[in-house]
DNA sequence: CCCACCTCTAAGTGTAAGTC
DNA sequence: GACTTACACTTAGAGGTGGG
């Protein structure tokens, strides 16, 4: 409540405020009233509730503050649930509503801040690992690398400078509370053909088994126990040095087998990043995975004159069953829905044209001009891309999204494994232009 | 055409419930 | 009572669908 006061007429104030606001960011048509379900018809006004995809009839009303509170009123007898009907945006919601919506934007800000430690402990176990092998003789001979992005591998194991290594499933997890001896790590299963190392965050522990050997989906270990002396690492580089030559075991795999590892969907990000990547260094530029998952942005693009660092957020769309491309400009997150970019977030957003697994065209925008577009910094939104094979059919929409063509190239000349032809060269220079600071 | 809501698959943490 | 396991909760990105 802090900043409301508390007082009715505060509450008045930020009920018509928010219903303002979304009224004039969502509805693309022209609005009759400044309150959410409510419409002017003739001289009176309309409300309606859509509610689970029906469209609940109020009435008419003379005023609209009326007709406002008609839709409070009915939103409130169809939805039982305080958190969603302060999401479908109440004109006046009660002392006790918003107090509740206030909880539901702390517990969100808690789970972020958890979110964050999260990541921030995978890269704790990476270096843990890390630096526990590099004091080993192996590190001599051998290397760790680290597989960036949304694979199920975390890191191989190879040769120094060699292409291939094996697969290592990397899993941390903290003791807590009064079980300071206990650690349970979780999703352990399913990783047949990689070496799995459990780290024990903030001690000197490490346990390593073979994925294909675990059948539970999480794996407890009690200091002292069988299980504690059987899987215990005393020397991780002796260990991971064993493994690596039990081929029939551990296959070897490539830096890039590895990195496709993931999801369908992660897929598609990580084809899109990897022939980015092949674009960029086209022209000299180098587009570099952020380390670890606790970066706010996907990647840094290094290059130009004065080896200029920009933060890139990175997106990727391939043509969907509507016939068009479009990218989500949103965090997804938990109990209060998407989160919005924001403008001082990232510099530029790197959106690449997906066509059956080849690099059909890029868009590199800007996080000022999606800022003055109204695509970051208000509100999650959806946005649909016009490379200029795929205009809008009307005119007045190919207008409306002319200003996309300003930041895009096309790259359907370039088939994928050869140099880049000089029209798109300088296509990309051109671009890399608007983008300098 | 835009928006809101939804699904899918991936991850880690804390804890309730089950087993020995 | 100690140990083990499953589950609910949270996060992430891409994409499908229906209403306005």
């Amino acid at each position: 409540m802090q900043g409301l006061g508390g007082s009715v007429a505060q509450l008045w104030r930020l009920g018509v405020l928010q219903s303002s606001i979304l009224k004039g960011l969502c509805c693309k048509h022209q609005a009759t009233s400044r309150f959410n379900g409510v419409c002017r018809e003739g001289t009176r006004f309309r409300a309606d509730v859509m509610f689970q995809r029906i469209q609940h009839y109020v009435g008419f009303f003379d005023s609209e503050i009326e007709a406002a509170h008609a839709f409070d009123q009915k939103l409130r007898s169809l939805c039982p649930d305080d958190v969603v009907r302060l999401q479908k945006s109440l004109n006046f919601p009660t002392k006790r509503e918003v107090s509740l919506f206030a909880c539901q934007q702390e517990r969100r800000e808690r789970a972020l801040q958890k979110s964050s430690e999260r990541a921030s402990k995978e890269e704790e176990s990476f270096c843990l690992l890390q630096a526990r092998f590099m004091a080993s003789p192996q590190a001599l001979t051998h290397e760790i690398v680290r597989v960036s992005g949304s694979s199920r591998v975390d890191a191989i194991l190879q040769i120094q400078n060699s292409a291939a290594g094996i697969p290592l499933q990397l899993k941390s997890a903290s003791a807590s509370g009064t079980r300071q001896h206990v650690f349970s790590f979780a999703h352990v299963c399913g990783y047949d053909g990689m070496l799995v190392v459990m780290i024990a965050l903030g001690h000197d522990h490490m346990w390593a088994a073979e994925g294909a050997c675990i059948r539970q989906k999480t794996l407890c270990i009690t200091l002292g126990s069988d299980r504690d002396r059987r899987l215990r690492v005393r020397n991780i580089g002796t260990t991971l040095e064993k493994c690596f030559r039990q081929r029939e075991v551990y296959p070897l795999l490539s830096l890039r087998e590895a990195k496709f590892r993931c999801s369908q969907t992660n897929k598609v990000e990580e084809q899109a990043h990897s022939l980015l990547a092949v674009v960029f260094a086209g022209i000299g530029f180098r587009l570099e995975r952020a380390v670890g998952h606790a970066s706010a942005v996907d990647s840094f693009l290094i290059g130009g004159s004065c080896e200029l660092e920009r933060r890139v957020q990175e997106k990727a769309s391939n043509l969907s069953k509507r016939n068009r491309y479009a990218i989500n400009l949103w965090r997804n997150g938990g109990t209060c829905g998407p989160r919005p970019y924001r403008e001082s977030e990232f510099d530029v957003l790197l959106a690449a044209i997906l066509d059956d697994g080849c690099l059909s065209g890029l868009f590199a925008f800007p996080s000022q001009v999606l800022a003055k577009h109204g695509l970051v910094g208000c509100k999650p939104k959806r946005l649909v891309l016009h490379p200029t094979w795929a205009m809008a059919g009307q005119e007045a929409t190919r207008r409306r999204h002319a200003w996309q063509l300003e930041y895009f190239v096309d790259l359907r000349s370039w088939s994928g494994d050869t140099t880049l032809p000089t029209s798109i060269c300088s296509g990309l220079r051109r671009l890399m232009h608007k983008l300098a600071p």
